[in-house]
DNA sequence: AGCACGCCGACT
DNA sequence: GTCGGCGTGCTC
């Protein structure tokens, strides 16, 4: 008789945060390993659970419990594999994350009492004629008609088939499977071949000195495995993607399997289509938007190694891909990759503890490099590659300013500059695009009797004009409204509107140039993928000539016919209070400027703003990015901000606004009195606030905050874990939710 | 997270 | 007399 095994385990997608033990029954020694998913009892349910470890010892437990074997091994294989479990171990404990809802993420987890087994394709329930077909002249035609339509096509076909063709079907094959004329089988469905795809050694075409010299540097780590992060510093058309593609191969080529994290892969649909071409089937795209059961199939196909390129965003970084040998983040200052709900990871910092996990190279690209990454870099924690020139020798646009303070009519939308920068782009047979961050008609209504500015119900946000439906829409929580006549709050017909959006400029542009073909895109306008793919191929082939968005139209997309890039309001954000606001505005602005004359023609960028002064403004204008982050990383050294420092916001959230504000200064008091408590070893650790957050109320509920500074990892990680332990269960916190978010990105 | 146990208010 | 409110506590 063998020695027992037992097993710890976690259960999965639930905040249970408590490892529980489970004995392996003598059948499952084999495949129950750390990694495995398996089903076990929990009380009077049947849970899904991820196996951690195996051990002989029976584990020390109270004299009450008594230890319950695993009721079921629910994959062959195990679904996590090593290097994703200790991931999501260290994922767990870094952002303060149960680690059962973390290996939820890793694992596609559904009904647990209703746990099928993974399949890795398409599946077919297949027809097949077993015996001999009976000749019974009493059977009823139809009955014969399936008898011969499984003849005439070799004996064989798909259920769905039988019964597009034949009415009462199922009737029939019930009847022929119990005696025996026919078997029913549900089978994996030859994939469908791919076409088109050129193979992985893929014919390319020459590299660049630049991109050469990039490539021997980053990919002597991939045939020499250790962990080094690598930034891939290129302006927009410098060749990052072919250079991305070739260290791809590389990898392939060892063997070894790729991530490729994009910010948001439904506005990557370029980088996909390359990938698609270059990888074909080896290729697999994370969605999140995909239906549940094609996420399994792909999911499965990643585990399964049938595919061997991930391509996607954020949540690619926590699928089961084996043997990664290099992971890529590309565009990896853009503030997509902060989670900012449930578990608020950031998808690049977890890339590279997954990467260091794996002692493989992480590849991070931008034009803008983070101001944590250009720091790192900084300190020789990164290495820096650059990717100096445009591909081709493509010239660098000129930028111009216009300070909309001396445009003469308050409330202007379109410079005199602009407008005719626009007409002769459009007379020469060009393009523009056109840059507004806000979407919408008027920007919100305001009462000139009282000042009361039109808010959301449930939200703090101000409310935004929509035209074309006449309605006022919370940007935040989708909330609509008609127009109001009076002012809510004094009772006065003196509501008028104030700012500006994407739709209003359209309708000025369109009163401008109207025998131009203009496309709008933003969230408004683009409510499908396939629309925002549409409109941004009838740029791309010249069909339109005017483009106006949002964000959406800054990200990496190619427009060779664009030689203008207008900037509407280059202000957007600097009011905001987050100290990260001048940042994400220069690097939205050049990745807008980016876009200009990347075809033959050199391009001109634009700009309009209130501060022609201001130092985001200058360094764009002298496309001077590096002085950018020297003159910032300056200033957050003074202020001791991250990069120089570590943040975590305690988000402390209740319906009732007195709770909120009362639980957070309950904590803030709470944190103060435990960080003089580690002020005596040594740490040091700052307790900011409680004040309420910027947007007070989200969805009904009113938020405040408390955030901790601390200038070393491992202090925050003992005083947050001493924090939530007081916390937990403390009756002074039952009226409060209390969200945790390490490196907070945004006031959300 | 579920799910049960548990002790106080309005109903078939 | 019971049905049910959600506060508290446990799950190997």
């Amino acid at each position: 008789m063998m020695a027992l095994l037992f097993a710890e385990i976690i259960i999965l997608g639930t905040a249970l945060d408590k490892i529980l033990h489970y004995s392996i029954p003598e059948s499952m020694r084999e495949t129950v390993r750390p990694g495995s998913m398996v089903s076990v009892g929990l009380g009077k349910r049947r849970v899904a659970g991820i196996v951690l470890s195996v051990g002989e010892s029976p584990p020390d437990l109270p004299e009450n419990i008594t230890i319950r074997p695993i009721h079921e091994d629910l994959e062959p294989q195990p679904v996590v594999p090593e290097d994703l479990l200790a991931l999501s171990r260290w994922i767990a404990e870094y952002y303060f994350y149960p680690l059962g809802e973390v290996l939820g993420f890793a694992v596609p987890v559904r009904e647990p009492h209703k746990i099928g087994a993974l399949r890795d394709g398409p599946r077919i329930r297949m027809v097949r004629l077993s015996g001999k077909t009976p000749g019974d002249p009493r059977m009823a035609e139809s009955g014969r008609h399936v008898l011969q339509l499984l003849e005439q096509s070799g004996g064989e076909l798909p259920v769905k088939a039988l019964r597009q063709s034949i009415r009462n079907a199922d009737y029939w094959l019930r009847k022929f499977e119990k005696n025996g004329t026919v078997s029913i089988e549900d089978r994996e469905q030859a994939p469908l071949e791919p076409s088109g795809h050129e193979t992985a050694s893929g014919p390319g075409f020459e590299l660049t000195d630049d991109q050469k010299l990039a490539f021997d540097t980053i990919s002597r780590h991939l045939e020499n495995p250790a962990f080094e992060p690598f930034v891939l510093y290129g302006v927009t058309g410098s060749g990052k993607t072919e250079l991305y593609i070739r260290l791809i191969e590389t990898a392939l080529r060892n063997g070894k399997s790729a991530l490729v994290l994009v910010p948001e892969i439904a506005l990557s649909t370029q980088i996909e289509a390359i990938f698609r071409k270059r990888f074909g089937p080896l290729l697999a795209v994370w969605h999140s938007a995909r239906t549940e059961a094609d996420r399994r199939r792909q999911w499965a196909g990643i585990l399964g190694g049938k595919t061997r390129i991930v391509l996607g965003a954020r949540s690619a970084v926590l699928t089961p891909a084996r043997n990664v040998g290099l992971i890529i983040v590309d565009e990896e200052h853009d503030p997509a990759y902060k989670q900012e709900d449930r578990l608020r990871y950031n998808a690049r910092d977890v890339a590279l503890m997954r990467g260091k996990i794996l002692g493989i190279p992480v590849v991070l690209g931008s034009a803008t490099p983070s101001l944590q990454t250009v720091h790192r870099v900084g300190v020789e924690q990164y290495r820096c590659v650059q990717l100096p020139s445009r591909i081709l020798g493509r010239p660098q646009p000129t930028l111009e300013i216009v300070d909309m303070k001396r445009e003469g009519a308050r409330g202007a939308v379109l410079s005199h500059r602009l407008k005719d920068a626009v007409g002769q782009v459009l007379t020469e047979g060009r393009q523009a695009m056109l840059f507004l961050n806000r979407r919408g008609y008027a920007r919100h209504f305001l009462c000139n009797a009282c000042g009361h500015i039109l808010q959301c119900i449930s939200c703090s946000l101000t409310l935004t004009y929509h035209k074309k439906e006449n309605c006022l829409r919370c940007h935040y929580c989708g909330w609509e409204t008609g127009l109001p006549e009076r002012c809510p709050q004094c009772g006065h017909a003196a509501l008028f509107a104030h700012g500006f959006g994407t739709e209003r400029v359209e309708k000025e542009l369109r009163l401008l140039f109207p025998n131009s073909k203009l496309v709008r895109v933003d969230r408004d306008t683009m409510d499908s993928p396939e629309k925002l793919i549409e409109a941004l191929d009838s740029v791309r082939t010249g069909r339109a000539d005017i483009l106006l968005g949002t964000q959406m139209i800054a990200k990496g997309h190619d427009f060779p016919g664009v030689t203008l890039v207008g900037v509407i309001n280059a202000d957007v954000g600097l009011q905001v209070p987050d100290f990260r606001a001048g940042e994400n505005l220069v690097q939205l602005l050049f990745q807008v400027a980016g876009r200009a004359g990347r075809g033959e023609d050199p391009g001109v960028v634009i700009l309009q703003t209130f501060n022609p002064g201001h130092y985001t403004i200058d360094s764009l204008l002298k496309m001077d990015y590096d002085g950018f982050c020297k003159t910032e990383l300056e200033s957050r050294k003074v202020l001791q901000y991250p990069p120089f420092s570590r943040l975590l916001k305690f988000l402390v959230t209740s319906g009732k606004e007195e709770t909120a504000k009362g639980g957070a200064q309950l904590l803030a008091a709470l944190c103060r009195e435990k960080a003089a408590m580690l002020k005596d070893s040594g740490r040091h650790i700052a307790v900011l606030g409680p004040s309420p957050a910027v947007y007070v109320k989200l969805k009904n509920r009113f938020r405040w905050q408390v955030f901790i500074k601390t200038w070393q990892s491992s202090d925050m990680q003992s005083f947050v874990e001493l924090v939530i332990e007081s916390v937990k269960n403390h009756p002074d916190y039952r009226g409060v939710q209390i969200t945790v978010d390490r490196d907070p990105a945004s006031d959300i």
